[in-house]
DNA sequence: CGAGGGACCTGGTTGC
DNA sequence: TGCAACCAGGTCCCTC
């Protein structure tokens, strides 16, 4: 499932690939995505790549013309193939580039999108209400000690929310909850600032580590090369109920919180 | 405004 | 063995 660090990579992944590469032909094979792949995404076809960003988990392939908005949802992969490369089952959208490469979204759950956008990308409804990049200033205990006031749902509801900060999804959470020390289910209106700061660096620490580490494995995840990453080995919380705590060898506790599987220490997150 | 739950979707796993 | 039920979960959207 790509969380930020899985996007970063596949950026990283596609960028020589795609930058400065003009799109020869732009094909969709299935446009029921998370939103219908428009037909407008054919005026991409002819256009130079300009720039490859992110924001959040959304990744943007600029043009002169206008911007691709891909979203990879839980099963989405992006990978550059050679032309004619027989297409796999969910293989939805391919962009020929004249690097020599076809770029392809695989989702099999499809709840990725494709979209076209013809104004400007921040202004967009998906993007405009984004919290800030938890890699870049503007985000650290203080912002999210700021926000925490008046709130009494879980922590880890609290962080996992795009408009509080961007990208940390249900992997990264419980495992910067485990780092910082902080019980899932605190409410987040009860942290003091100083364990906000806590759990602000946890959270760039830990996003960091694994952007450098190429992302992490847990089922779908590949990279642009199809190849798994390696940070699964390292997980602390995520996936360990039942496990004793990598600090004090007690059995790690599971529950679920919104539908979502939280695992935590009892004994060292309070 | 915050909180909570439904909806979307398919492959893999579990249970009968 | 076969089939049904269930689970994974990012994010938007709706309701309270």
């Amino acid at each position: 499932m790509p969380e930020l660090p899985e996007v970063e990579t596949t950026r990283r992944g596609i960028l020589d690939a795609v930058l400065h590469h003009r799109v020869l032909n732009v094909q969709v094979h299935e446009r029921r995505l998370r939103w219908p792949v428009p037909a407008e995404l054919a005026r991409m076809q002819g256009q130079r790549v300009t720039a490859v960003t992110r924001r959040g988990k959304y990744l943007l392939l600029h043009t002169g013309a206008g911007t691709a908005l891909v979203h990879l949802g839980m099963s989405g992969s992006l990978r550059l193939v050679s032309p004619g490369t027989p297409r796999k089952t969910h293989d939805h959208v391919e962009l020929t580039l004249d690097s020599g490469l076809v770029l392809r979204l695989h989702d099999p759950r499809r709840f990725g999108c494709f979209l076209w956008l013809t104004t400007p990308p921040d202004e967009h409804p998906l993007l405009a209400d984004l919290g800030p990049e938890p890699l870049e200033d503007g985000f650290d205990g203080g912002w999210l000690h700021r926000l925490s006031h008046g709130r009494s749902a879980p922590v880890k509801n609290f962080i996992m929310d795009s408009h509080v900060v961007v990208g940390v999804g249900n992997i990264y959470a419980n495992e910067a909850l485990f780092r910082a020390g902080i019980h899932p289910l605190r409410a987040t209106g009860r942290i003091s600032a100083a364990r906000y700061d806590s759990l602000a660096q946890a959270i760039r620490d830990i996003l960091t580590y694994a952007i450098g580490r190429g992302g992490t494995t847990l089922r779908d995840f590949v990279n642009s090369q199809g190849e798994p990453g390696y940070f699964q080995l390292e997980l602390d919380a995520y996936g360990r109920g039942g496990e004793p705590c990598h600090h004090c060898q007690r059995p790690m506790k599971e529950v679920r919180l919104g539908g979502r599987s939280t695992v935590f220490c009892p004994q060292c997150q309070h």
